[in-house]
RNA sequence: GGGCGAAUGGCGGAACUGGUAGACGCGCACGACUCAAAAUCGUGUUUCGCAAGAAGUGAGAGUUCGAUUCUCUCUUCGCCCA
């Protein structure tokens, strides 16, 4: 008996995958499974999350080919954005020349956990292979309309004179410079993803194998509202008539104290000459551009001479304020304010004392019910408004106050969505071009399609003030239609890469076309994706926003839902150390003999402070290196640990002893394997029925547990098998159906273990056709059954008996069982409930 | 503050439509092999109790012959949004 060498035989299997390109993937008649794993970032190394998520689609992608389907399981790069760019800054590499060398060591990484990758199908986002079918897209949608210029906020750090994605402003400041950050308006593009709102979100319905928690989330985000908008009449001044104004809660009109417009508003025209007006608005760029710091952010105003003049009562007239809440991008750019029921505006309110005026009290408190200390934002009844008193708040109120207001002529029903254009542009080297020039009257210019691909120039000083690709001065200057012309030189969010890589997994060597339509036709949509539930909102909703926008106008691939199948897989965590100085200390730096207390390794006295089990991250140290393992205990083990602790959904914890465990069980099933194939060369004995039931019943569990992704749960099973069968062979009889069996449990764990179990199938089954073994249900169903007595709900007795008995038979065998007997004697027995061949419950009295 | 989800032994977790709670693994204990150790294998392992037995799925109620599973209230934790 030998050892396993994994080492060998996973390089052995890996490279026979390779020359025989055994995943290699083509449009055929029989029915496909398209297996989607997010794509990853080459940041340098897989990390464990990877190795999760792709055992986890890896896993699926066998275990599909088996079943008979024709499969694509793809990878590829997600290889534009800034990561790159803050690298090449540091090592003084080009973005280009540090994210191709990190693509190569992470493929070979991949390659070593033994993935069924079609890796013929490989794409990169930051080839201009791939990029060049995205400004063509980008044309195309351009030409649809869904593309537009407009001018926006951005994060802008007047230190590093560059503009700041919203992950990089911490606590309203530059993460590198610690400058405050400003807000700068810039001409930027937009995708008009508004435009399909309401099907993004009624869509949500036709996406049965989405996890429900995602299309919640999508649904808030899109954040679809039933509103009113309504006219304030406006006295002071002659130029302004009204302000129109849009809110959700059109019931609480009699609280009305003040009307506030966004700094942006077109009423800010008529201030421009105001100095006090321009050192406001000045402020109030200070404040960053993510809805959180608006909202967190001090609630300021500026007060115009105007006055608003309430609809519904037309005596009272409220003052108008410019304010730092309110959002030119959403409504009208206008709100009234509500002090008693809206915490923005009763922060408002109170800095500058204006009328808090209750007009909802709570349902247990009394109309004399007055706003306080915080306003009351719940449901309740309506108080102090006249015609609308009584109403319960909000459904009764809203819809008697909209009817008011309409058939006054006052105001009108609107419907509202949170749900933003997306804006593309990034003041960025290592991204997309956008396929854009600009005139000598700075109107816009489609590059044409046969001047695509726009190649990003290679620029080796990324150090320089702003944009590095506005200082490439020959690149920028473009003659098109024999007029000079100067290119776009903001590049596009990497999200736009990724809204679109699995279409193009489909016709992946197409030179001339993005994807081809039949390809499509067939693959498409992924079956089932599988990812972190970190991308639950904007990479998903981009995505289907990408193939709405491709197919708008023309159908062109008829398809409306990217992603049949959803599957958001949980982090990977481990124990966190810190030394005596609060330093954070990686697993490698500490010891432990008993599993509870841990000392330095380079200095055993030293006591380690255990920390809570946390996601793993560079900056926790608490990170395994996935190379380490594989080097250590083999691709097989890695996979069967990743998979085994925890269901895919949830978070798992890596454990030390429980990968040892997996490399154990490697070793231990090789063995099993040597010694059946021993057995199986010897005289064959009579059949033993016991492994019929034993391997019939542990398929049928693990088929439904591949169905529902309770992986763990396969995993547990296989431990029953390697315990059936060492147990089994204890007596080295080849029973004449030990073959056929065994080799059915080596199809269902290839899936989970590829190299070792190939290894096993070679040597056993090499000519015979590899093919998902059929359950036969007469020996999941056995002729007997086991069936629980219980008095009064609990149970007292288990007996086995014939299945299909009826309650009487039952009763009758009952009555001979001493363990029951003595509860039921001298009883009243008043009522049973039988349920056929599970249970039965007597009651007694 | 709002939305969603979770809570089961010392630990990670099983339990299909309500029907034998604790599969499987880790850890631990004992045993076998060994001069010894490691490795390996075997047995046991929810709690209380010598036992018969009793209690038991975060807490409290409810529905039911019967609840980890369904309903309500609460507590704690997690995620998302603000």
């Amino acid at each position: 008996m030998q050892r396993y060498n994994f080492k060998t035989i996973e390089n052995k299997w890996q490279k026979h995958w390779q020359d025989n390109k055994s995943f290699k993937s083509s449009v055929l008649k029989n029915k496909k499974f398209y297996c989607l794993e997010m794509f990853p970032y080459p940041s340098g190394k897989i990390h464990m999350g990877h190795v999760r998520n792709y055992a986890i689609g890896d896993v699926l992608a066998r275990f599909k080919s088996l079943q008979g389907f024709n499969v694509l399981h793809p990878m590829g790069w997600d290889s534009f954005g800034m990561p790159a760019e803050n690298a090449a800054k540091q090592n003084n590499l080009s973005p280009k020349e540090w994210t191709e060398k990190n693509i190569e060591t992470m493929k070979i990484q991949l390659k070593k956990l033994g993935l069924s990758i079609d890796w013929d199908r490989e794409i990169s986002t930051c080839s201009a292979e791939y990029y060049k079918h995205q400004q063509k897209i980008f044309l195309d949608l351009f030409d649809k309309g869904l593309v537009y210029r407009k001018e926006s906020y951005v994060n802008w750090d007047p230190v590093d004179n560059t503009v700041l994605a919203n992950e990089q402003v911490v606590d309203g400041k530059g993460w590198r410079s610690g400058a405050v950050v400003e807000r700068k308006k810039l001409n930027q593009w937009f995708f008009k993803i508004s435009h399909f709102s309401d099907e993004l979100l009624s869509d949500l319905d036709l996406l049965k194998e989405w996890p429900d928690k995602v299309k919640t989330m999508q649904r808030n985000w899109i954040g679809k509202s039933y509103g009113c908008e309504i006219d304030f009449k406006i006295e002071g001044s002659k130029k302004i008539e009204s302000i129109k104004c849009y809110t959700t809660r059109p019931d609480t009109l009699f609280g009305f104290s003040f009307l506030a417009v966004s700094v942006d508003h077109p009423l800010s025209k008529h201030y421009e000459n105001n100095q006090d007006f321009l050192k406001f608005k000045e402020t109030c760029s200070k404040t960053g551009t993510t809805e959180e710091s608006i909202a967190q952010a001090e609630k300021i105003g500026f007060k115009t001479n105007l006055l608003a003049i309430n609809p519904l009562n037309n005596d009272q007239k409220v003052p108008v304020y410019f304010a730092n809440f309110v959002l030119m991008d959403y409504g009208f750019g206008a709100v009234f304010g509500c002090p008693a029921h809206d915490q923005r505006d009763f922060d408002f309110a109170t800095k500058y004392n204006l009328e808090i005026k209750t007009v909802v009290r709570p349902n247990e408190e009394n109309d004399n019910f007055k706003v306080k200390k915080a306003p009351h934002t719940g449901s309740g009844i309506i108080i102090n408004s006249k015609f609308l008193n009584g109403l319960t708040a909000p459904e009764e109120s809203i819809a008697k106050t909209i009817k008011y207001l309409e058939e006054k002529n006052l105001g009108k029903k609107k419907i509202n969505f949170r749900l933003k254009d997306w804006g593309i542009s990034r003041q960025r080297y290592w991204g997309c071009p956008i396929p854009i020039a600009y005139d000598e009257n700075n109107q816009v210019v489609k590059i044409p399609l046969e001047d695509l691909p726009v190649v990003l120039p290679n620029v080796r000083n990324l150090s320089t003030d702003g944009n590095p690709l506005d200082s490439q001065k020959d690149w920028k200057t473009v003659i098109i239609n024999g007029k000079k012309c100067i290119r776009e030189t903001d590049t596009l969010d990497t999200f736009v890469d990724s809204s679109w890589y699995f279409l193009r997994f489909c016709s992946s060597d197409n030179q001339e076309k993005p994807f081809d339509k039949d390809e499509i036709k067939y693959w498409m949509p992924v079956d089932q994706y599988i990812g972190g539930v970190e991308h639950a909102i904007l990479h998903l909703l981009y995505s289907r926003f990408f193939v709405r926008a491709i197919n708008s106008d023309n159908n062109e691939i008829n398809l409306k839902e990217p992603f049949k199948g959803l599957f958001t897989q949980g982090m990977v965590c481990h124990q966190t150390y810190k030394d005596k100085k609060n330093n954070w200390l990686s697993p490698d730096e500490v010891l432990t003999n008993n599993g509870k207390d841990y000392f330095l390794k380079n200095n055993p006295t030293e006591k380690v402070i255990v920390g809570p089990s946390e996601s793993m991250s560079k900056s926790k140290k608490n990170t395994i290196d996935p190379e380490k393992m594989v080097e250590a205990y083999g691709a097989d083990a890695v996979r069967f640990f990743i998979l085994s602790d925890s269901p895919p959904e949830k978070d798992v914890q890596w454990s030390e002893t429980g990968m040892l465990s997996s490399h154990k069980f490697i070793q231990k099933f090789w063995l099993i394997n040597e010694k059946i194939e021993n057995i199986l060369k010897k005289e064959k004995v009579e059949t033993n029925e016991k492994i019929d039931i034993f391997v019939n019943q542990a398929i049928n569990k693990i088929n439904f547990a591949l169905e529902n992704f309770r992986y763990n749960v396969i995993i547990a099973v296989f431990h029953e098998v390697h315990s059936f069968f060492n147990k089994i062979t204890e007596d080295n009889s080849n029973y004449s159906n030990l073959k056929e069996n065994y080799k059915k449990i080596l199809i269902v764990m290839m899936p989970v273990i590829p190299h070792q179990i190939s290894e096993c199938w070679e040597k056993l089954y090499y000519q015979e056709k590899l093919e998902w073994p059929m359950v036969d249900k007469n020996f999941i169903e056995s002729e007997s059954c086991n069936i629980v007595i219980q008095i009064n709900g609990k149970k007292r007795s288990v007996i086995s008996v014939e299945k299909g008995l009826d309650e009487k038979s039952i009763l009758e065998k009952i009555r001979t069982n001493k363990q029951v007997d003595k509860y039921i004697i001298n009883k009243n027995l008043y009522k049973t409930i039988y349920i056929k061949d599970k249970i039965i419950n007597l009651i007694i009295k």
